[in-house]
DNA sequence: TTAAACTTTCAAAAACCACTGAAAATTCAT
DNA sequence: ATGAATTTTCAGTGGTTTTTGAAAGTTTAA
Protein backbone atom coordinates (compact mmCIF):
# COMPACT_ATOMS: atom_id res chain seq x y z
CA UNK A 1 0.00 0.00 0.00
CA UNK A 2 1.50 3.23 -0.83
CA UNK A 3 1.22 6.85 1.06
CA UNK A 4 -1.79 8.62 -1.43
CA UNK A 5 -3.82 4.80 -0.19
CA UNK A 6 -3.19 4.63 3.02
CA UNK A 7 -4.28 8.22 3.31
CA UNK A 8 -7.26 7.48 1.64
CA UNK A 9 -8.37 4.62 3.78
CA UNK A 10 -7.53 7.31 6.97
CA UNK A 11 -10.08 9.78 5.44
CA UNK A 12 -12.60 7.39 4.55
CA UNK A 13 -12.64 5.16 7.76
CA UNK A 14 -12.75 8.60 9.54
CA UNK A 15 -15.93 9.49 7.70
CA UNK A 16 -17.79 6.24 8.21
CA UNK A 17 -16.37 6.60 11.81
CA UNK A 18 -17.86 10.39 12.09
CA UNK A 19 -21.16 9.55 10.83
CA UNK A 20 -21.87 6.34 13.35
CA UNK A 21 -20.88 9.28 15.71
CA UNK A 22 -23.57 11.53 14.80
CA UNK A 23 -21.23 14.31 12.74
CA UNK A 24 -21.74 14.54 8.94
CA UNK A 25 -19.62 12.41 6.82
CA UNK A 26 -17.94 15.15 5.12
CA UNK A 27 -17.23 16.71 7.93
CA UNK A 28 -15.26 14.21 9.64
CA UNK A 29 -13.56 13.65 5.99
CA UNK A 30 -12.45 17.52 6.07
CA UNK A 31 -11.20 17.24 8.89
CA UNK A 32 -9.51 13.54 8.29
CA UNK A 33 -7.44 15.85 5.57
CA UNK A 34 -6.51 18.47 8.11
CA UNK A 35 -5.12 16.05 10.57
CA UNK A 36 -2.75 14.62 7.87
CA UNK A 37 -1.72 18.18 6.90
CA UNK A 38 0.95 19.72 8.34
CA UNK A 39 0.29 22.84 5.91
CA UNK A 40 -2.86 24.96 6.06
CA UNK A 41 -5.25 23.30 3.13
CA UNK A 42 -7.72 26.21 1.23
CA UNK A 43 -11.81 25.46 0.38
CA UNK A 44 -10.16 24.39 -3.29
CA UNK A 45 -8.04 22.05 -1.88
CA UNK A 46 -10.42 20.31 0.07
CA UNK A 47 -12.91 20.50 -2.66
CA UNK A 48 -10.68 18.79 -4.58
CA UNK A 49 -9.66 15.97 -2.34
CA UNK A 50 -13.11 14.58 -1.45
CA UNK A 51 -14.43 16.32 -5.15
CA UNK A 52 -17.20 17.88 -3.01
CA UNK A 53 -18.63 21.39 -4.33
CA UNK A 54 -18.09 24.70 -2.81
CA UNK A 55 -21.08 24.35 -0.82
CA UNK A 56 -20.77 21.83 0.31
CA UNK A 57 -16.65 22.38 1.14
CA UNK A 58 -18.01 25.81 3.15
CA UNK A 59 -20.77 24.45 4.97
CA UNK A 60 -18.88 22.11 6.37
CA UNK A 61 -15.60 24.15 7.20
CA UNK A 62 -17.34 26.49 9.01
CA UNK A 63 -19.33 23.89 11.03
CA UNK A 64 -15.75 22.27 12.49
CA UNK A 65 -14.96 25.77 13.30
CA UNK A 66 -18.14 25.82 15.21
CA UNK A 67 -16.46 22.75 17.16
CA UNK A 68 -13.19 24.27 17.56
CA UNK A 69 -11.78 21.60 15.62
CA UNK A 70 -10.70 23.79 13.09
CA UNK A 71 -9.22 27.29 12.79
CA UNK A 72 -8.71 29.78 10.18
CA UNK A 73 -5.22 31.11 9.09
CA UNK A 74 -4.13 33.77 7.13
CA UNK A 75 -1.18 33.20 4.58
CA UNK A 76 1.37 35.72 3.93
CA UNK A 77 0.69 37.66 0.76
CA UNK A 78 -2.37 35.59 -0.09
CA UNK A 79 -6.35 36.20 -0.31
CA UNK A 80 -7.81 33.39 0.15
CA UNK A 81 -8.59 31.00 3.42
CA UNK A 82 -6.84 28.71 4.41
CA UNK A 83 -7.66 26.19 7.27
CA UNK A 84 -5.80 24.45 9.73
CA UNK A 85 -7.61 21.25 12.17
CA UNK A 86 -6.35 20.37 15.85
CA UNK A 87 -4.35 17.69 15.74
CA UNK A 88 -4.01 16.65 19.42
CA UNK A 89 -6.39 13.56 19.37
CA UNK A 90 -6.94 13.78 23.21
CA UNK A 91 -8.30 17.40 22.53
CA UNK A 92 -10.33 16.04 19.47
CA UNK A 93 -11.81 14.23 21.63
CA UNK A 94 -12.69 16.18 24.37
CA UNK A 95 -13.73 18.43 22.42
CA UNK A 96 -16.39 16.58 20.72
CA UNK A 97 -17.15 15.09 24.07
CA UNK A 98 -17.87 18.52 25.59
CA UNK A 99 -20.07 19.49 22.53
CA UNK A 100 -21.97 16.52 22.96
CA UNK A 101 -22.27 16.55 26.54
CA UNK A 102 -23.52 19.88 26.38
CA UNK A 103 -26.25 19.08 23.50
CA UNK A 104 -27.29 15.65 24.57
CA UNK A 105 -26.73 14.64 27.97
CA UNK A 106 -27.23 18.01 29.82
CA UNK A 107 -30.77 18.23 28.30
CA UNK A 108 -31.78 14.51 29.24
CA UNK A 109 -30.18 15.10 32.78
CA UNK A 110 -32.77 18.05 33.07
CA UNK A 111 -35.34 16.04 31.81
CA UNK A 112 -34.89 13.58 34.18
CA UNK A 113 -34.50 15.90 37.11
CA UNK A 114 -38.40 17.31 35.82
CA UNK A 115 -39.91 13.45 35.47
CA UNK A 116 -38.31 12.78 39.13
CA UNK A 117 -40.57 15.31 40.31
CA UNK A 118 -43.77 14.22 39.41
CA UNK A 119 -45.76 11.48 40.79
CA UNK A 120 -43.16 11.56 43.83
CA UNK A 121 -45.97 10.60 46.37
CA UNK A 122 -48.19 7.85 44.47
CA UNK A 123 -47.72 4.12 46.00
CA UNK A 124 -49.19 2.36 43.85
CA UNK A 125 -47.34 -0.63 41.60
CA UNK A 126 -46.85 1.33 38.68
CA UNK A 127 -45.92 4.30 39.73
CA UNK A 128 -43.48 2.73 42.09
CA UNK A 129 -41.75 1.12 39.33
CA UNK A 130 -41.51 4.00 36.48
CA UNK A 131 -40.09 6.09 39.49
CA UNK A 132 -37.19 3.25 40.08
CA UNK A 133 -36.66 3.23 36.31
CA UNK A 134 -36.61 6.54 35.84
CA UNK A 135 -34.15 6.96 39.17
CA UNK A 136 -31.92 3.95 37.68
CA UNK A 137 -31.45 5.93 34.40
CA UNK A 138 -30.74 9.18 36.26
CA UNK A 139 -28.25 7.83 38.20
CA UNK A 140 -26.04 6.09 35.37
CA UNK A 141 -26.53 9.62 33.67
CA UNK A 142 -24.96 11.36 36.23
CA UNK A 143 -22.37 9.04 36.92
CA UNK A 144 -21.30 9.38 33.18
CA UNK A 145 -21.43 13.30 33.50
CA UNK A 146 -19.01 12.70 36.23
CA UNK A 147 -16.85 10.81 34.26
CA UNK A 148 -16.91 13.18 31.18
CA UNK A 149 -16.39 16.42 33.57
CA UNK A 150 -13.51 14.09 34.84
CA UNK A 151 -11.89 13.72 31.47
CA UNK A 152 -11.78 17.18 30.56
CA UNK A 153 -9.98 18.06 33.32
CA UNK A 154 -7.62 14.87 33.09
CA UNK A 155 -4.26 15.41 31.27
CA UNK A 156 -4.45 11.99 28.86
CA UNK A 157 -1.34 9.92 30.59
CA UNK A 158 -2.12 10.33 33.73
CA UNK A 159 -6.02 9.16 33.05
CA UNK A 160 -5.11 6.35 30.78
CA UNK A 161 -2.65 5.53 33.24
CA UNK A 162 -5.50 4.92 36.16
CA UNK A 163 -8.15 3.31 34.41
CA UNK A 164 -5.65 0.81 33.18
CA UNK A 165 -4.47 0.03 36.59
CA UNK A 166 -8.21 -0.02 37.94
CA UNK A 167 -8.91 -3.15 35.88
CA UNK A 168 -5.84 -4.94 36.21
CA UNK A 169 -4.90 -4.01 40.23
CA UNK B 1 -47.50 16.54 35.40
CA UNK B 2 -48.96 12.84 35.56
CA UNK B 3 -47.60 9.92 35.16
CA UNK B 4 -48.87 9.11 31.64
CA UNK B 5 -47.23 12.93 30.44
CA UNK B 6 -44.09 12.04 32.32
CA UNK B 7 -44.06 8.71 30.72
CA UNK B 8 -44.80 9.96 26.97
CA UNK B 9 -42.05 12.47 27.86
CA UNK B 10 -39.62 9.49 28.83
CA UNK B 11 -40.62 7.55 26.11
CA UNK B 12 -40.09 10.78 24.13
CA UNK B 13 -36.29 11.54 25.38
CA UNK B 14 -35.31 7.74 25.05
CA UNK B 15 -36.24 7.99 20.88
CA UNK B 16 -34.24 11.18 20.98
CA UNK B 17 -31.28 9.93 22.65
CA UNK B 18 -31.45 6.80 20.68
CA UNK B 19 -30.97 8.35 17.21
CA UNK B 20 -28.24 10.82 18.46
CA UNK B 21 -26.64 7.42 19.24
CA UNK B 22 -27.01 5.74 15.78
CA UNK B 23 -30.50 3.42 17.15
CA UNK B 24 -33.16 3.91 15.28
CA UNK B 25 -36.04 6.20 16.96
CA UNK B 26 -38.86 3.96 17.12
CA UNK B 27 -36.53 1.15 18.12
CA UNK B 28 -35.64 3.11 20.74
CA UNK B 29 -38.96 4.19 22.20
CA UNK B 30 -40.10 0.63 21.81
CA UNK B 31 -37.58 -0.20 24.61
CA UNK B 32 -38.25 2.71 26.42
CA UNK B 33 -41.95 1.47 26.76
CA UNK B 34 -40.59 -2.05 27.67
CA UNK B 35 -38.42 -0.62 30.26
CA UNK B 36 -41.36 1.26 32.07
CA UNK B 37 -43.94 -2.21 31.94
CA UNK B 38 -43.53 -4.55 34.22
CA UNK B 39 -45.68 -6.74 32.18
CA UNK B 40 -44.91 -8.26 28.79
CA UNK B 41 -46.43 -5.89 26.23
CA UNK B 42 -47.48 -7.66 23.00
CA UNK B 43 -47.15 -6.18 19.35
CA UNK B 44 -50.98 -4.72 18.84
CA UNK B 45 -49.99 -2.29 22.64
CA UNK B 46 -47.03 -1.08 21.05
CA UNK B 47 -48.65 -0.25 17.91
CA UNK B 48 -51.38 1.60 19.76
CA UNK B 49 -49.06 3.28 22.23
CA UNK B 50 -46.57 4.86 19.90
CA UNK B 51 -49.45 5.11 16.79
CA UNK B 52 -46.92 2.82 14.43
CA UNK B 53 -48.00 0.27 11.68
CA UNK B 54 -47.76 -3.21 12.57
CA UNK B 55 -44.41 -3.72 10.05
CA UNK B 56 -42.84 -1.37 11.73
CA UNK B 57 -43.44 -2.50 15.04
CA UNK B 58 -42.60 -6.02 13.75
CA UNK B 59 -39.58 -4.65 12.60
CA UNK B 60 -38.43 -3.22 15.66
CA UNK B 61 -39.24 -5.87 18.03
CA UNK B 62 -36.70 -7.93 16.20
CA UNK B 63 -34.43 -5.64 16.15
CA UNK B 64 -34.09 -5.39 19.85
CA UNK B 65 -34.22 -9.24 20.34
CA UNK B 66 -31.45 -9.05 17.67
CA UNK B 67 -29.59 -6.53 20.23
CA UNK B 68 -30.41 -8.71 23.00
CA UNK B 69 -32.73 -6.03 24.78
CA UNK B 70 -35.86 -7.58 24.46
CA UNK B 71 -37.44 -11.16 24.96
CA UNK B 72 -39.87 -13.05 23.98
CA UNK B 73 -42.81 -14.11 26.84
CA UNK B 74 -45.30 -17.26 26.08
CA UNK B 75 -48.59 -16.05 28.09
CA UNK B 76 -50.52 -18.76 29.61
CA UNK B 77 -53.29 -19.62 27.51
CA UNK B 78 -52.16 -16.29 25.11
CA UNK B 79 -52.05 -17.17 21.45
CA UNK B 80 -50.28 -14.00 20.42
CA UNK B 81 -46.81 -13.19 21.07
CA UNK B 82 -45.43 -10.96 23.98
CA UNK B 83 -42.46 -9.28 24.60
CA UNK B 84 -40.62 -7.91 27.78
CA UNK B 85 -37.67 -5.36 27.88
CA UNK B 86 -34.80 -5.80 30.07
CA UNK B 87 -34.53 -3.07 32.84
CA UNK B 88 -31.34 -3.50 34.32
CA UNK B 89 -29.79 -0.07 32.86
CA UNK B 90 -25.98 -0.91 33.49
CA UNK B 91 -26.49 -4.09 31.97
CA UNK B 92 -28.26 -2.44 28.87
CA UNK B 93 -25.83 -0.24 28.33
CA UNK B 94 -22.89 -2.99 28.53
CA UNK B 95 -25.33 -4.37 26.18
CA UNK B 96 -25.06 -1.45 23.73
CA UNK B 97 -21.67 -0.70 24.14
CA UNK B 98 -20.90 -4.71 23.37
CA UNK B 99 -22.57 -4.09 19.89
CA UNK B 100 -21.24 -1.00 19.06
CA UNK B 101 -17.57 -1.79 19.84
CA UNK B 102 -17.93 -5.00 17.79
CA UNK B 103 -19.43 -3.34 14.97
CA UNK B 104 -17.37 0.19 14.94
CA UNK B 105 -14.21 0.20 16.93
CA UNK B 106 -13.16 -3.22 16.15
CA UNK B 107 -12.62 -2.83 12.39
CA UNK B 108 -11.28 0.57 12.64
CA UNK B 109 -8.75 -0.72 15.12
CA UNK B 110 -8.07 -3.33 12.38
CA UNK B 111 -7.70 -0.80 9.55
CA UNK B 112 -5.78 1.69 11.72
CA UNK B 113 -3.23 -1.31 12.13
CA UNK B 114 -3.03 -2.53 8.28
CA UNK B 115 -2.04 1.71 7.84
CA UNK B 116 0.46 1.52 10.09
CA UNK B 117 2.26 -1.36 8.26
CA UNK B 118 1.99 0.83 5.67
CA UNK B 119 5.20 3.09 4.24
CA UNK B 120 7.27 2.98 7.62
CA UNK B 121 10.32 2.98 6.31
CA UNK B 122 9.97 6.46 4.64
CA UNK B 123 11.68 9.27 6.44
CA UNK B 124 10.19 12.17 4.73
CA UNK B 125 8.14 14.83 6.71
CA UNK B 126 5.02 13.90 5.07
CA UNK B 127 5.19 10.34 5.95
CA UNK B 128 6.73 11.03 9.33
CA UNK B 129 3.56 13.19 10.47
CA UNK B 130 1.50 10.53 9.00
CA UNK B 131 2.82 7.84 10.87
CA UNK B 132 2.74 10.06 13.31
CA UNK B 133 -0.85 10.99 13.16
CA UNK B 134 -1.96 7.43 12.64
CA UNK B 135 -0.06 6.27 15.76
CA UNK B 136 -1.68 8.29 17.61
CA UNK B 137 -5.45 7.45 16.83
CA UNK B 138 -4.42 3.88 16.98
CA UNK B 139 -3.36 4.45 21.20
CA UNK B 140 -6.41 6.14 22.05
CA UNK B 141 -8.55 3.38 20.02
CA UNK B 142 -6.93 1.08 21.84
CA UNK B 143 -7.20 3.04 25.04
CA UNK B 144 -10.91 3.14 24.30
CA UNK B 145 -11.00 -0.75 23.57
CA UNK B 146 -9.56 -1.55 26.88
CA UNK B 147 -11.78 0.61 28.53
CA UNK B 148 -14.84 -0.74 27.53
CA UNK B 149 -13.53 -4.30 27.73
CA UNK B 150 -12.81 -3.35 31.23
CA UNK B 151 -16.37 -2.39 31.79
CA UNK B 152 -17.54 -5.56 30.38
CA UNK B 153 -16.23 -7.12 33.09
CA UNK B 154 -17.27 -4.65 36.09
CA UNK B 155 -19.71 -4.72 38.52
CA UNK B 156 -21.46 -1.44 38.35
CA UNK B 157 -20.82 -0.04 41.65
CA UNK B 158 -17.57 -1.41 41.65
CA UNK B 159 -16.91 0.85 38.57
CA UNK B 160 -18.05 3.95 39.52
CA UNK B 161 -16.82 4.08 43.01
CA UNK B 162 -13.09 3.48 41.45
CA UNK B 163 -13.81 6.06 38.81
CA UNK B 164 -15.05 8.65 41.39
CA UNK B 165 -12.39 8.34 43.57
CA UNK B 166 -10.14 8.81 40.42
CA UNK B 167 -11.02 12.31 40.30
CA UNK B 168 -11.95 13.24 43.62
CA UNK B 169 -8.31 11.56 45.20
C1' DT C 1 -58.42 -29.96 6.82
C1' DT C 2 -60.05 -25.64 7.51
C1' DA C 3 -60.19 -21.18 8.99
C1' DA C 4 -59.23 -17.72 12.21
C1' DA C 5 -55.48 -15.49 14.69
C1' DC C 6 -51.35 -13.89 14.36
C1' DT C 7 -46.60 -12.78 12.34
C1' DT C 8 -43.51 -11.64 8.71
C1' DT C 9 -42.17 -9.67 4.47
C1' DC C 10 -41.43 -6.18 1.15
C1' DA C 11 -42.62 -2.84 -2.59
C1' DA C 12 -44.03 1.65 -2.64
C1' DA C 13 -44.62 6.12 -0.28
C1' DA C 14 -43.15 9.44 2.87
C1' DA C 15 -39.90 11.72 5.59
C1' DC C 16 -35.39 13.05 6.23
C1' DC C 17 -30.80 14.81 5.26
C1' DA C 18 -26.78 16.08 2.60
C1' DC C 19 -25.09 18.17 -1.65
C1' DT C 20 -24.94 21.04 -5.64
C1' DG C 21 -24.36 25.09 -8.17
C1' DA C 22 -25.30 29.46 -9.25
C1' DA C 23 -26.51 33.97 -7.50
C1' DA C 24 -25.69 37.33 -3.88
C1' DA C 25 -22.65 39.27 -0.69
C1' DT C 26 -18.23 40.51 0.85
C1' DT C 27 -13.42 41.65 0.63
C1' DC C 28 -9.47 43.55 -1.40
C1' DA C 29 -6.32 45.96 -4.68
C1' DT C 30 -5.92 49.58 -7.69
C1' DA D 1 -15.44 54.00 -7.02
C1' DT D 2 -14.59 49.70 -9.83
C1' DG D 3 -14.06 45.15 -10.67
C1' DA D 4 -11.75 40.88 -9.73
C1' DA D 5 -11.24 37.37 -6.27
C1' DT D 6 -13.25 34.97 -2.84
C1' DT D 7 -16.81 33.49 0.45
C1' DT D 8 -21.51 32.67 1.77
C1' DT D 9 -26.16 31.48 1.12
C1' DC D 10 -29.99 28.70 -0.12
C1' DA D 11 -33.65 26.76 -3.22
C1' DG D 12 -33.81 22.82 -5.66
C1' DT D 13 -32.13 18.07 -6.43
C1' DG D 14 -30.87 13.62 -5.27
C1' DG D 15 -29.91 9.89 -2.21
C1' DT D 16 -30.80 7.38 2.03
C1' DT D 17 -33.56 5.72 5.70
C1' DT D 18 -37.92 4.87 7.79
C1' DT D 19 -42.63 3.73 7.66
C1' DT D 20 -46.71 1.99 5.83
C1' DG D 21 -50.08 -1.36 4.55
C1' DA D 22 -51.46 -5.11 2.35
C1' DA D 23 -50.32 -9.70 0.82
C1' DA D 24 -48.05 -13.94 1.93
C1' DG D 25 -46.79 -17.04 5.40
C1' DT D 26 -47.27 -19.52 9.73
C1' DT D 27 -49.36 -21.41 13.74
C1' DT D 28 -53.09 -23.18 16.42
C1' DA D 29 -57.65 -24.87 17.71
C1' DA D 30 -61.45 -27.35 16.49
Amino acid sequence: MQIEEAKQKFVQAWGALGSQWGINKTMAQIHALMMLSKEPLSTEEIMEELSISRGNANMNIRELIDWSLVSKVFKQGERRDYFVGEKDVWKIAKQVAKIRKTRELDPILKLLDEIKQIDTDKKDEESKHFQKMVGDVHKLALNVDRLIEGIFKAEESWFWDKILKLFTK
